[in-house]
DNA sequence: TCACATTTAATTGTTCGCAATTGAATACGC
DNA sequence: GCGTATTCAATTGCGAACAATTAAATGTGA
C-alpha cells in the first residue's frame, strides 16, 4: 500500500508535535503584544517582569526569577534597561549583601495604569470567550509543570 | 471591604495571563529537548528545520519560514550553522536566482533514525495521554491561527 | 523596451534565553 | 571561631528572534 508519507513518520510530522504549537503560538503573542507594549516602551519580557512588581515590588532577583523561570543571565540586563528606563531602582539589601532588590519607581508605578488597556486587547484578538482561554491557560499551566517536574524545578 | 489585591488588578496578575501560560510551557518544553537534542547536535529551532527539512528538502529558505513562522534574518544564520554541520548545502536556484534552495545532505537525512527517539521521550515527560495532547495541541494551533489572522499572517 | 514595483535573502543592530564561570556574602559543620 | 559549602547576582559567549535596510533578480504596465 503506497502512501506519500509512512505511518512510522507521523511521529515526526511538524504538524503533529504539540511542542511547535506552544512555540508558534509564543511567537504568535508576541507579535500581537508588541504594538501595544510599544506604546508602553517595553517589550513582552519587560512585561512579564512589570506584571511581576505590580504585584508586589522591593523583592529579590532571585523572586522574579522564580516567578517568570528566568535566570540571572536574563534578568541582569533587562533590569538595567527598565533602570534606565527609569521605572526601577536595583539596590543591595542592607540585611543581606547578596541581593539585589527591586523595586519600582513612581513612573514604575504610574505605568501600570497604561497597561490596563493590554490585555482587553489581548481578549479581543484572541478571539475567545475568557471561560475557554481560562481552561486553555489550566491545561498548559498543567502540562508546563509536568515538563518542569521532569527537568527538576 | 478590604482585599489584598483588588478585583480590578486581576486582568493584570501574571497567574490570569494565558500569554505567560504559552510563554512559559515554551521555555519547559525547551528545557525538557535541550538534552535530548544535544546527542543530535541540533538545538530546538534547527531541530523544527530538520523536522520540515525531512518532510520535504530541496526548498527555498522563504517556503520553511512559512512553515515555522521564522524570517530570513532567523534562518540564514541557523541554516548556515546546520550547513557548517554538514547537515544541509544551500544553493541558488538556476531557474530564479532569487531563491536559495536547502538540500539535506546524506548526514542530515541519516539524522532523522536517530531523531525517532526524540517524540517518545517527549511523551513521557509530558505525562500525559496522546489523545489529550491531540486535543491540546489543536486549541492552542487554532488559537495561534487567530492571533496570526489580528497580525496579519 | 524601459521605468517601476515586487520578491527573495542577506545584513545590521537590539533584545532575549541559557550554560558556564566568577566573586562576594552568608550559612554550616565541627 | 574557622574552614568549607552554599547562595546570589553579574559576566561571558553563543544562538535565536525580529525590525529595518540593502541588493539583486524577477515581474509588470505603459
Amino acid at each position: 500500500m503506497a502512501r506519500k508519507q509512512s505511518a512510522a513518520d507521523a511521529p515526526l510530522r511538524l504538524d503533529n508535535q504539540i511542542c511547535f504549537a506552544v512555540y508558534s503560538a509564543a511567537h504568535a503573542f508576541n507579535r500581537v503584544y508588541k504594538p501595544l507594549l510599544d506604546r508602553l516602551g517595553l517589550t513582552y519580557p519587560q512585561y512579564l517582569v512589570m506584571l511581576v512588581l505590580w504585584e508586589r515590588d522591593d523583592v529579590p532577583v532571585k523572586d522574579i526569577g522564580e516567578r517568570l523561570f528566568l535566570d540571572s543571565g536574563t534578568l541582569t540586563p533587562l533590569l538595567k534597561r527598565l533602570e534606565a528606563a527609569h521605572l526601577l531602582r536595583r539596590t543591595r539589601s542592607s540585611d543581606d549583601e547578596r541581593l539585589v532588590l527591586i523595586a519600582l519607581t513612581p513612573q514604575g508605578h504610574a505605568l501600570k495604569e497604561k497597561a490596563r488597556a493590554v490585555p482587553q486587547s489581548i481578549l479581543a484578538a484572541s478571539d475567545c470567550s475568557v471561560s475557554e482561554l481560562v481552561t486553555m491557560k489550566d491545561e498548559i499551566v498543567a502540562l508546563r509543570d509536568r515538563l518542569n517536574a521532569v527537568t527538576g524545578e
